[in-house]
DNA sequence: ATGGATTTGGTCAGAATAAGTCAATGTCGC
DNA sequence: GCGACATTGACTTATTCTGACCAAATCCAT
């Protein structure tokens, strides 16, 4: 059973992908009755699914006629698309961290699944490496990792 | 007698047969429940298992209504499929060997021309890693090659 | 025009829930 | 008995959901 924020965030997906909208505003109010919660539980949902990382903007208001505007970003231009994920990447990354990436791209379409195997199989196998055959810290074993992560996705997404 | 992890193997890959699933939802909880053993072992099953290597992505999330998804990447056109990745391999591979190959593949059409791409990054950040890093031997670094390759092209030529 | 009432949204911290890690230990085939 | 595979449990980390309290914009009576 998916849990209320997953629901409320497929809803508000739905609500973008009508006539591909690139915005859409909402009632925090009205969204937390029809869903039976709490109205913080709605920031919940857009401080976790409707993120900057995941190419979403937020604007609100509050008080009468208040609403929270949530904008989906579209990088059209390759080089958009490679500095993005330069920033979403960083220096240093975790697996966990990595993982949760790829998951991310894979869904917004950035990805197929098999070049996210690829590239799952690639960090597993330098993991390895670095960590049995060479005894690296684990700091330099991220750093290695946003590295490779960084080639293998600027190189696809430039394509 | 099967080992309890062989059991709980089988069970989570009829679940995936199941109408020919591509995946499936569990409960980590519930799963160690059901087989009546500690949670952590349901990790075993899944790092031992269920790995990119072998065709599966998983993902998973913690916390309230938490679940671990496991994905199985299917080829689909079994007839293009490139057997003899062993032989065609080897224990030690070239560079050049390598770029032939990997176009090969992709003139077949086994390979799109992203994946290919990611395999030569792959196999070249490591060679530049092993040289100049490591400062391991040509045969070394050859081998290595070789045993990153057929992990890449086992994983998404043979599914 | 103004200021209090009303209407919205924002923040934060805590409780409950569930998965991940790791190292120690156990088991089985050779 | 050794080595690989399997099992366990103590400890760690992450996510969801709620409610009390805060902040801002608008409304409206004067």
């Amino acid at each position: 059973m998916p849990s209320l924020t997953r629901i409320i965030e497929r809803h508000i997906q739905e609500l973008l992908e009508r006539n591909g909208e690139e915005s859409v505003f909402l009632s925090r109010k009205d969204l937390a009755e029809r869903f039976g919660c709490v109205p913080s539980q709605i920031n919940y949902v857009i401080r976790s699914r409707f993120t900057p990382e995941r190419g979403f903007l937020v604007e609100s208001q509050r008080g009468g006629h208040g609403y929270i505007r949530i904008i989906r970003l579209r990088m059209k231009k390759p080089e958009e698309r490679a500095n993005h994920i330069e920033e979403l990447v960083g220096e240093v990354i975790s697996e966990q961290e990595i993982k949760k990436l790829l998951a991310n791209l894979q869904e917004r379409k950035i990805l197929t699944a098999r070049e996210r195997l690829l590239i799952e199989i690639a960090i597993r196998f330098q993991e390895q490496l670095c960590r049995e055959m060479f005894d690296l810290s684990p700091f330099k074993r991220e750093a290695l990792h946003a590295e490779l992560l960084k080639r293998l996705l600027r190189s696809i997404v430039l394509l």
